[in-house]
DNA sequence: TTGTAAGCGTTATCAC
DNA sequence: GTGATAACGCTTACAA
């Protein structure tokens, strides 16, 4: 058996009071006490119990992180990141994933699971539903926001310009000299905040470029995956006329589309040029190498992890919204010809 | 403030053991107890201390899983595999990385950090200095052993054949008439096992073939990155007699060995066929698409799952090994001329 | 079948 | 500065 605060007491001679004093850096312990608590831990090779240390105090040391898939490129480089900045904050991370399961999402706001574990949620929903939120408002677990969502005052909050992002990878393929830009990713039936905005952001850049595409051109796609965008760039190649560009809402679609234009026995970014979203490294070393908006993971998961810490501890704060910085990366796949 | 359980028997009208009973499903409680505790329940919306009832218990239904990289494709899918076995059988899983650093391993078998606050270790290690797992030893958390190392009778063990895996993948560079097959992958200083055990079965598949090669062909990488993959493969294609085939030791090596090959102005399969070990779904959407060796990860997780169940339930139970199956799989990038 | 009370290993409130 | 001792919220003998 593990030993306990109370055997070191014994071994030592001091009453527990005074071995918690010198295990938790207090102050006011007198050098020769300190000593010899010292080695009666040492001696008993003892570790303070952190689930007893949880019960007494109510803090867990650990933050969740919700994200619908952790295979996902864009989720585990930001987890990575998430992970190592909770760490300097002296926080340990929990994943769960919820797998596009709206109910699961639920259950993890509303505490049906085992919540209490942690001491917050980095949560980075599939959607904003505001019933959703609602029913967190009530339950007091801090909880910040990921990567999207319109801000709305009521929660911490770290998130890019989704609009100005996908305008700004628009304006890059009409730059490079596109006109019949399509994009992948809109979400047909449930009010997604991301695609909505991105969507937007096409729809602006198409018109400050005073281009007008077939409404077909805007292309739905289930889930963010390889597959999906492999499927909806198959669909596109088919139309005529057939797009010069394609703007995908993630890189996992936009590697699946360039995919797709080969298999179709054309080009990137010859016939057809691509952009993603997001820049994972898998991007960096595709062929073509993919054009991309990089969104800053690391200054998004610190941010988030700085502002649980601060939640945690003033709980009423009034709630912050943090813009992350993004910038277009140009690479191979859409290079001028 | 959350309602307790004692909250909940005041409101109901019992005592808290009844309360207990309810929740944890015990069997002989009153029906007519039952529902007016269950009336309580509901109106405080009381939930279990999850914290408060480990204390108790000992047993904190969660899961350890220690992995170098998560944001590393093929640990990020393990993760996902793995989280969801460990739902199966009622676990939840905190994720570690370790970053490539010993020490932090080190830590984390001895407990160092906040063991105690998992029922079970998952690791998936850099190194398997049987020092780092005699310190383990003493202390008494079950852990299974993932992916890697040579089974020596002390611990749970979900591995694949690494040998075997190296000779099939190396094998089919043979069988499509190649004969200068390098290999990236092996590790110059420690004593991984991982590595070791694939340069094993890289000599042996070439012995078989009767084929020799320049010693220079087998060449290290520190870390299984694409970055090392593409300079390794960059410093092989450099020598002469150049290669003809590249085995990688993971997909994401051969990620950046085919990139180095292109950008080098040379193509896959022709001039160079490569083959890695993963199947992680990158090199299913890759161009050319990558054959590999691929490992089944939610055989493994469940495996592994099981495995530390079963070990939790009965700890000095006799160490196990499974061996993960593992096929070939030929795409595009050793497609024959 | 249900109630009472001890105790899991801490921290925190008192005294001294 | 240090020592008793009461919580934290739960499970579980032991009684009734």
């Amino acid at each position: 058996m593990p030993a306990t605060l109370r055997d070191v007491a014994d071994l030592a001679q001091v009453s527990v009071r005074t071995v918690s004093n010198v295990v938790s850096g207090y102050a006011h312990v007198s050098a020769r006490m300190r000593q010899r608590v010292q080695r009666a831990i040492e001696e008993l090779d003892y570790r303070p119990n952190p689930v007893a240390r949880t019960l007494r105090t109510g803090r867990t040391g650990m933050l969740a992180l919700v994200v619908p898939e952790i295979d996902v490129p864009y989720f585990s480089e930001l987890a990575r990141d998430v992970i190592d900045a909770a760490a300097e904050f002296g926080y340990r991370v929990m994943i769960d994933q919820t797998g596009h399961d709206h109910e699961r999402e639920r259950r993890l706001l509303m505490g049906d699971d085992r919540a209490m574990l942690f001491d917050g949620i980095l949560f980075s929903p599939l959607v904003t539903k505001s019933e959703l939120l609602d029913m967190h408002r009530s339950k007091h677990m801090p909880l910040v926001l990921l990567g999207e969502h319109e801000f709305d005052g009521r929660y911490d909050h770290v998130a890019i310009d989704n609009v100005r992002a996908a305008r700004d990878a628009v304006a890059h393929l009409v730059a490079i000299g596109r006109t019949r830009i399509a994009a992948i990713g809109a979400q047909p039936m449930e009010e997604y905040a991301t695609p909505l905005q991105r969507t937007a952001g096409y729809e602006t850049a198409l018109e400050e470029a005073g281009l007008e595409v077939p409404a077909e051109y805007a292309t739905p796609a289930a889930h963010y995956s390889r597959t999906d965008g492999y499927e909806a760039a198959r669909a596109l190649l088919a139309l005529s006329p057939r797009p010069d560009a394609i703007f995908c809402f993630s890189d996992l679609l936009a590697v699946g589309a360039m995919r797709a234009v080969f298999d179709a026995g054309l080009s990137v970014p010859e016939d057809v040029a691509v952009v993603g979203i997001d820049d994972i490294e898998e991007g960096r070393f595709s062929r073509p190498s993919l054009s991309t908006v990089s969104l800053d993971t690391p200054f998004i998961a610190r941010e988030a992890v700085r502002r649980i810490t601060a939640r945690i501890e003033e709980p009423d704060a009034p709630a912050e919204e943090v813009v992350a910085p993004h910038r277009l990366v140009a690479r191979e796949s859409t290079a001028e010809a």
